[in-house]
DNA sequence: AAATAAATTTAGACAAAACTAAAAATATGT
DNA sequence: ACATATTTTTAGTTTTGTCTAAATTTATTT
């Protein structure tokens, strides 16, 4: 596959959410920033390589094979994303460009290994899941954290209320985006919870909890 | 610069080995495993662009600028394959392959922290020097064991004599190419050598020196 | 120094991936 | 249901980097 091949791909699989939905011309044309007639284009060479299903004006998705190369381009970009934060400390919101441009690195053998060196990673800096050579992965959702299962592991992914008391509040207790986030238990008074950053554990209220976004795969 | 053009300008400066020199239209093709009639399109657009200095009929060299541009790239390649090999176990051999597509990468950032994790390498794995952020570095020479200056240190980077006694030998004490080489000492008498590879100090014959080449920086 | 060989350039085409403008199909509003 | 608006496609260009074939320049022989 060509890089532009490549993107399309990846933009088709990410408007259908993973599933194997069929998305629009326009909206395709939005993703990969270029005009409608590009992608038709585009779109009807993907479908003759049988890496995509097109029928004029009603969109296209992807096939069986298309979404093993979207899944492995997934993959891919999710792997280089934690190699940047882990291993070259780049910040959690640093990472998506230049992991844009590593996806498209053609070499089994180096994502294998790059897997490897990290450890065989579950998710990447933003919580979501990596999948796995052959394609597996779980999906994630985003939900406040008081309303996750006690037990849980989830990546702080954003806040509900961004008062400048309320980011204070985090700061000051070291609460940042793209933090590991364990729900340890909930207390039955008042709904506070302990949970542990790190290995960190604390306690915070309900009113914290049902400000902080968190993702977890399940 | 574009994939294409940052391929041709590497190109160029291999084969002007580094010194400013005029290269031809056929061996720049050869190079980039491509018609000379397409060379002449390409080099044409770079001296228009300010990258290289071409006159027909007589050949291309680098500008300042094109110059600058391909150090920049063979920084970027020797980095990588100081990575491929040290945090993923690539062996000497099956770098030059993935990193030729890594060097493309553009994200300043991410060579100087790549850099960084490496603990600033001051040659890639195969005794070739890495040029700085600003371009400077030292020319590396091969040259055989026994005619190098004592407390050098080399690369391993060929035989001269490849009969099958020798390579066994080699095999036998474990002298690999891509090995650290240093020269500790040279008897008067019979003209052997103490050299450490690695952490190993082992004692080898002139004859034994005499056949194996080490990649040098003064 | 003329004749031949080799290297290089020019001219014209092509494929990939994009664009613009116009045409066709689908959707929407009243 | 008809008119209008929106979406999508078609047709025809453009740009980048390549190619082939022919023409030109430079190098080598004799």
């Amino acid at each position: 596959m060509t890089l532009s091949e490549e993107d399309y791909i990846k933009a088709i699989y990410h408007l259908g959410k993973g599933e194997n939905i069929t998305v629009s011309t326009n909206a395709l044309a939005e993703m990969v920033d270029t005009k409608p007639s590009s992608v038709t284009d585009m779109v009807k060479k993907l479908s003759e390589k049988g890496v995509a299903n097109y029928r004029p004006y009603k969109g296209v998705s992807l096939s069986e094979y298309g979404q093993r190369i979207a899944l492995s381009l997934v993959r891919k970009h999710r792997l280089w994303e934690v190699f940047l934060v882990e291993k070259l400390d780049f910040s959690w919101d640093e990472v998506h460009e230049v992991a844009e441009q590593l996806e498209h690195i053609k070499s089994e053998k180096l994502i294998d290994r790059l897997d490897k060196h990290l450890g065989f990673p579950q998710v990447d800096p933003h919580g979501d899941p990596i999948p796995s050579k052959s394609g597996e992965f779980k999906k994630a959702i985003k939900k406040l954290l008081n309303d996750i299962p006690i037990g849980s592991i989830g990546v702080c992914v954003g806040v509900k209320d961004s008062s400048p008391p309320f980011l204070k509040f985090l700061d000051k207790n070291k609460i940042a985006l793209g933090d590991t986030i364990l729900v340890l238990d909930k207390e039955e008074f008042d709904g506070s919870y302990n949970i542990k950053i790190g290995e960190r554990a604390i306690h915070i209220s309900n009113q914290i909890a049902g400000n902080l976004y968190l993702k977890i795969t399940e």
